[in-house]
DNA sequence: CTGAAAGCGCTAACAC
DNA sequence: GTGTTAGCGCTTTCAG
């Protein structure tokens, strides 16, 4: 790692010039075969990488595009690394903390889409997860460092993201599509609750419903919820019967919203929460207190995380597509890079009910 | 997206010197309170944000620390993004194909690691997952990229990993530490795989039992195999009497087998694997076949994935601390940019045995 | 504390 | 085909 080689040293050794160099690198069919030979051999003997910072700073464009997303929970960054295994391995009786493992499967499904795109298109991915107080910096750091942006909903302010978006590309993941300008990839929420709830409602013939909703800032709730509303009226139903909760998205906020309607004298007949993490912890909670799902209690959950499949009862829910979500953040903004005269575009893409136990086909 | 605001951009608006704009932004206490302020109001006036790639050039780092692993299964690279939600959501049932959802939960695990630990060691973090043939000039590519490479096992040629390792500091994830110069991180696979062994045994007195490797290239692979051979040894167990199966480490791979081991006529006390997908599949055919586990054969795995824990019957395995290779990874690269002078380090982190149902506590 | 000026390594006209 | 020559936007001495 001495110091590093440049086109210099391998234009010196292989006696042409830097834009010989240069040329055979990028464009090898306007460089004579023997001289792109000779060149080659230099960057071999040197062990010659180029840099893509002057590469970038010459073309004018990293060739990356950034995701970023909030941080994962800040249970133990400060955590060091300092385990070191000693020959002595530890046999433990099993150790079923279902907690933690459902957390991030959302992103880690959506980066994985998004991956899988940028580098279909030629372009490297580079990913933050945004914490706390950081986020500013942090966003700003990114920005500078790539050719677009793609943002998780809600975790950057509009703001920030507005002068962001002067320099680069900018588009909104999971978010409603706001009038704000920028560009918008997200799921059908509100059709697929609407189809959900439309289930229970028509299907099952439910009427005694409870809806959990999440954090009302959320868009994607919002929508949810609204999505919930529609089917009521498809159904003829009145709202004022139904019962809103509001949750926050989590597990343990399910968990404590079921415990208040277990408690309750008049159980509903379905539960139909905004959220997996909300539908699982509701179902804690019901087979707690020996209710049986679906036979006493329907319950639905949305979004399709893959602990919903195990659960017991196996979770319906109305599942998106987030690995296509993923792609669709990053082909959103190379067609822009493509071509920046484009409006504001906004996609969502489609999500499909998945039946299963805890409401199951008629 | 006009022109990109500049430093000179801002210095001419803020009537001071490009090198005082980038002191206010690099070391903000070397310059004059009223100064920095009149620098950060043109700052935020402009939309300036600054250029990564003129600062790496200029400073020669990036911050950035890059991650390379195997491409995610080739399934559908090709396919379009070009589903669109209109309104119709389609309800199905169920659709459980579990073959997709254990695949990447590795990588997964592995890519958090380094995010957090490459995050809060002030650097970003490129992924890359190189497929076939575009692996070698992806990894030229990104490596002039970034400060540091943490690489995972078998995934490119030692040559490659040479040519790029004279530049920045490379580190092999998950693979035995060979004597190459390069620094590792792994799992303790021979212990973990010994005491697992052990433990089928010694506590459950098997005698008669199977092991299923995995593909022979892999590293991990055959620290395992050594590992059940040294538990053979503990146990006093002549090691031509056991059978050694190869498998791939894929579910597929595991069901193959066990569909063998099934049909012959001396059918094993238990099926040791050399991981988690394999020791799935063997479940799945043994389920198939109304073969009882754990009564009429114990199966354990390697790995810890949480497919694992969800399956019927639930997994016994050896866990590695995924989580934590990650971030051992980038701690080590970030470790050797701070101390060029270091020799080649090697890691190894401590495993668990986990007991679950399919072999038992005794 | 602030400014002037010299690069960092590469690409992209533009000549030859 | 190949070489020359400007920059790209920022950091960093070195003066002042």
């Amino acid at each position: 790692m001495a110091k590093a080689p440049t086109v210099y040293d391998v234009a010196e050794r292989a006696q042409v010039s830097i834009a010989t160099v240069s040329r055979v690198l990028r464009t090898p069919d306007a460089v004579r075969e023997l001289t792109r030979e000779k060149v080659l051999d230099a960057v071999r003997y040197l062990g010659y990488v180029p840099s893509a910072n002057a590469r970038g700073l010459a073309a004018r464009r990293t060739n990356v595009i950034g995701l970023f997303f909030p941080g994962h929970d800040d249970l133990d960054y400060a955590a060091a690394v300092d385990a070191r295994g000693d020959g002595g391995v530890p046999v433990v009786v099993d150790d079923d903390d279902r907690a933690s493992e459902t957390e991030n499967l959302y992103f880690d499904e959506v980066l994985r889409g998004a991956e899988i795109e940028a580098w279909r298109r030629g372009f490297a991915l580079m990913v933050a997860a945004g914490r706390g107080a950081s986020r500013e910096a942090l966003i700003n750091d990114i920005a500078g460092r790539v050719d677009g942006l793609a943002v998780l909903s809600s975790t950057v302010s509009d703001e920030l993201l507005a002068h962001v978006a002067r320099r680069i590309p900018v588009v909104v993941l999971a978010g409603s599509e706001r009038d704000d300008g920028f560009d918008h990839v997200s799921a059908s929420n509100g059709p697929g609750m609407r189809t959900m709830a439309g289930y229970v409602l028509q299907q099952h013939g439910v009427r005694d419903l409870v809806y959990v909703a999440g954090p009302g800032d959320s868009p994607d709730d919002a929508e949810r919820l609204e999505g919930f509303r529609d089917a009521l009226r498809d159904a003829g139903v009145d709202e004022a019967t139904v019962p809103i909760e509001r949750g926050d998205f989590t597990r343990e906020g399910g968990q404590r919203i079921a415990e208040r309607l277990v408690r309750g004298d008049s159980r509903p007949r379905a539960i139909v929460c905004a959220n997996d993490q909300t539908a699982l912890g509701v179902l804690d909670v019901l087979e707690q207190h020996g209710i049986r799902v679906p036979e006493d209690v329907l319950v639905t959950g949305f979004d399709g995380i893959t602990a919903g499949r195990h659960s017991r009862p196996r979770l319906t829910t109305v599942h998106q597509p987030m690995v296509e979500l993923g792609r669709a953040a990053v082909h959103a903004i190379t067609a822009r890079l493509d071509d920046p005269g484009l409006g504001p575009q906004s996609l969502t893409l489609p999500v499909r009910v998945v039946l299963r136990d805890s409401c199951p086909p008629v």
